[in-house]
RNA sequence: GCCGGGGUAGCUCAGCUUGGUUAGAGCGCCUGAUUGUGGAUCAGGAGGCCGGCGGUUCAAUUCCGCCCCUCGGUACCA
């Protein structure tokens, strides 16, 4: 009862809670990406791309078109601003890079970016999945060179070789292969994005379950149905022999397709598999120039990465890739981790040549690429990329005296001076036991200590509290504990600097 | 959107089936043993709108309904 009655008593307390979807990024996480970043950052920099930054909020038109309905924005936060102007958070970075670009016409291109910021969707938060997350985008803007769609996969080529994962695939297609098959065979125009975007699923779902929702649908494990397309018997059959090529998919699957450009049924190394779909093949001559300008552009993209420096195991032909996106018009691209296929494509994009004439009704061609950060981040951690530091702190500067506080700013500036992050004790507490503790859970590797002994005989102790960590697994006897260190030295202070860099510098090894 | 698990202390969870005294445990946190040294140990302590609203009831953390959030699967992903 007497608990009712203070309970009614105290204000409300507001609940420390974030919104649906977001999430705090602690330092260690922040750590951790900044340093993936940096390597990105770096790389596309060392192939000459600028950094842009654009604003969260953009016109809604900016980002849905001008036709925007109401069931198109269910996804984007979408807001009237103060002047009664519909506005969104934007939901990706191209359509601001698009607006950009129109809307400076002086601009001169090819123009060449990347950008990295949040993102926001409305959706249902899943695993790995957010409603504010972060994108890195490298987009050249004004080009039609294939060699530009080529550099960008080299750039993340160097970013992932720089990262030290070993085990990475870019794969690539073209657009036009798939879209000229699905003319020469006579899957109607409209259909054609549909039919990609099942495709798309190849990879994690599988040919069966590829093949039923090109058909009637299917009722996936969780017993909820996934309508079908609705193909004909005949449409399927042909789509599905030519997913069924890629035994290898370099090779059977180029070679059929430069049989087919050439009309040649003989030069199909695999007739058998293939004959059928080839008998189909007949029906549209358009389907076959596009086909071909897909195919030449393929080649031109696999000579360029050799030219590039990019070896054959990392970027490989593979004729399934699609992307889900309906905008991609020509190559496209996207880049998995072996060690974890559970984390789909980390780094994916590719020619797109519509998204700037939305605003100027000029077609400007381009190509780019768009990673999910949290994503790649997650998968760095999960391999051992990547060290999630708890703290940027190097050193504590601990405090025996506080009579003696300008002697420790002092050390702290010198500390400071020569390049290490340093902090001073700002706690409460006299108590050194308390300042201790506070470094070992901080995660400070190293400890400066200065007592009346030390500032007497002008010198410092530093002490090594990753060492004295390892140690104390040895030991259960607290006495013995404390007697035990050799973690820690006292030397002059003219010796303080060069002693903390090579701790420093062997603590970071480690 | 659809299917399923869950929401009780800072964290991980027990209790709920069968409503009823003071809602527990482990870990973490705070204080001290130990004011010049982190771990371990020991002693003491703080910390709960039992997710929200409504219903049933003399009585709800417990039963019922709705909602919210969260986790996993699936769909969507411009």
């Amino acid at each position: 009862m007497s608990k009712n009655k203070d309970k009614s008593k105290k204000p409300k307390k507001i609940r420390p809670e974030v919104l649906k979807g977001f999430r705090d990024y602690p330092p260690s996480d922040e750590i951790a990406r900044q340093k993936m970043v940096a390597v990105f950052r770096s790389v596309f920099e060392s192939f000459g791309f600028s950094p842009l930054q654009t604003p969260s909020l953009e016109k809604i038109e900016t980002l849905k078109g001008a036709d925007y309905g109401a069931d198109n924005l269910a996804t984007i936060f979408s807001f009237v601003g103060p002047e009664k102007v519909d506005m969104a958070l934007r939901f990706e970075l191209t359509a601001s890079l698009a607006r950009y670009v129109a809307g400076n016409g002086e601009l001169t291109l090819p123009f060449r970016r990347y950008q990295i910021g949040p993102v926001w969707r409305v959706d249902k938060p899943g695993p790995g999945r957010f409603r504010e997350f972060t994108q890195f985008d490298i987009d050249s803007v004004g080009t039609e060179s294939m060699l530009a769609d080529a550099e960008i996969m080299a750039a993340i080529s160097k970013s992932f070789d720089k990262l030290g994962i070993e085990n990475y695939k870019i794969k690539y297609s073209n657009r036009k292969i798939l879209n000229g098959l699905a003319k020469m065979i006579g899957i109607p125009d409209d259909k054609a994005p549909d039919v990609f975007r099942v495709i798309d699923k190849l990879d994690k779902q599988g040919i069966e379950a590829v093949k039923l929702e090109l058909g009637p649908g299917r009722t996936d494990k969780s017993g909820d149905k996934i309508p079908g397309l609705g193909l004909d018997e005949n449409h399927i059959t042909h789509i599905v022999n030519f997913l069924s090529l890629e035994v290898d998919p370099e090779k059977n699957a180029l070679q059929f397709i430069s049989s087919v450009v050439a009309r040649k049924m003989s030069d199909d190394p695999d007739r058998s598999a293939s004959f059928e779909l080839f008998s189909a093949l007949n029906s549209s001559e358009d389907g076959r120039e596009e086909l071909k300008s897909g195919y030449d552009e393929l080649i031109e993209i696999n000579n360029y990465l050799k030219n590039l420096g990019v070896p054959d195991e990392k970027a490989q032909i593979d004729l399934t890739i699609v992307r889900g996106l309906g905008y991609y018009t020509g190559p496209v691209f996207e880049t998995i981790l072996t060690d974890l296929p559970d984390y789909g494509s980390v780094f994916a994009g590719g020619r797109y040549d519509g998204l700037v004439e939305r605003f100027t009704g000029k077609k400007i061609p381009a190509v780019g690429a768009s990673a999910g950060v949290d994503r790649l981040l997650a998968a760095l951690i999960k391999m051992g990329k990547i060290k999630a530091d708890p703290t940027v702190s190097q050193v504590l500067v601990t405090v025996m005296d506080k009579e003696q506080t300008s002697e420790y700013i002092s050390i702290l500036n010198e500390i400071r001076d020569a390049g290490i992050k340093a902090e001073i004790f700002l706690g409460q507490t006299k108590s050194f036991t308390k300042q201790m503790k506070y470094a070992d859970r901080v995660g400070i590797p190293v400890a400066v200590i200065l007592g009346s002994d030390e500032i007497e005989n002008k010198t410092v102790t530093i002490k090594n509290l990753i060492a004295g960590g390892e140690q104390a697994k040895d030991v259960a006897d607290r006495e013995e504990w404390l007697k035990a260190e050799n973690i820690q030295v006292t030397i002059s202070r003219s010796e303080m600097i060069t002693n903390l860099k090579t701790l420093l510098s062997k603590i970071e090894n480690l």
